[in-house]
DNA sequence: ATGGTCGACTCTCGA
């Protein structure tokens, strides 16, 4: 079994790299966030030629996710606590529980914004906690949270980003506590991987000016059967690429 | 490295 995350960036204008990688890497579950599209105008047929089902949702401009999969979900529901639909995925494939969430930015730290991302990954935690953790259940994301210092180029710099602040990652890291496991960091306990180069800093990726604020975590049932789970830096290489890039995760079955 | 760029959607915002 396959699992991918992927902050796209908009979908529609990603599908000439999304699509291609899909057919390429034949995951059985790709988990899309920042889709940037509204419901009626999702490009599902692009994923339907390829024999793939998807589920979304998306109110247009910012935000959205969505979830293509071989197989269709037996069960699926969106937001969190009924808010923010188009920020969370919750699906269900026989035994296993596989959610896609995109976690607020926040803006800047002395912002609302920021004080929502912390109450955000509040009700995250406590509707988490209610899982059982023996159950299968996976975990795609972009957190918009770097947890670690290996997983910023610059952790003093960045002390006071909101994808690097104390509280952020506190508040994601107590998400890992329930006894989540962060697949690539179980992996690559030692490695500076990164899954994010902005689209502002010149020569990012050359320079290693990354983060790697996406993430793929499981319940301890699943991560046991990880075999292999790394960033894929070749969508950043293509034509017009997303500013994140995919990581996939590998399965014994 | 928040500034740059990029994508959505308007006369600008969010990341």
């Amino acid at each position: 079994m396959k699992v991918a995350t992927f902050n796209v960036n908009s979908i529609k204008s990603r599908l000439h790299i999304v699509i291609p990688w899909l057919k390429e890497n034949k995951t059985d579950f790709l988990c899309l966030q920042e889709t940037k599209v509204e419901n009626r105008k999702f490009p599902s047929s692009y994923f339907h030629r390829i024999g793939y089902k998807v589920v979304f949702q998306g109110k247009g401009g910012q935000s959205g996710v969505a979830i293509a999969s071989i197989r269709e979900p037996d069960e699926t529901s969106f937001g969190l606590d009924g808010e923010d639909e188009d920020r969370l995925i919750f699906t269900r494939f026989g035994d296993l529980k596989l959610i896609n969430v995109y976690v607020p930015q926040g803006h800047k730290i002395d912002s609302e914004k920021f004080v929502y991302k912390l109450k955000w990954l509040e009700k995250f935690h406590e509707w988490l906690k209610s899982f059982d953790l023996k159950e299968k259940i996976i975990i795609c994301g972009d957190m918009n949270v770097a947890p670690e210092a290996i997983d910023v180029h610059s952790p003093e710099k960045l002390k006071n980003h909101v994808c690097f602040h104390e509280d952020a990652r506190k508040a994601y890291k107590k998400i890992l506590e329930i006894g989540f496991v962060d697949l690539l960091r179980k992996m690559h306990p030692n490695e500076r991987i990164y899954s994010f180069y902005d689209y502002r800093v010149k020569g990012a990726m050359e320079k290693g000016l990354g983060w790697r604020v996406d993430a793929i975590i499981a319940s301890p049932r699943i991560a046991e059967k990880c075999v292999r789970c790394d960033v894929d830096v070749k969508p950043r290489l293509s034509e017009r690429p997303s500013d994140h890039l995919p990581i996939i995760a590998e399965f014994l079955d």
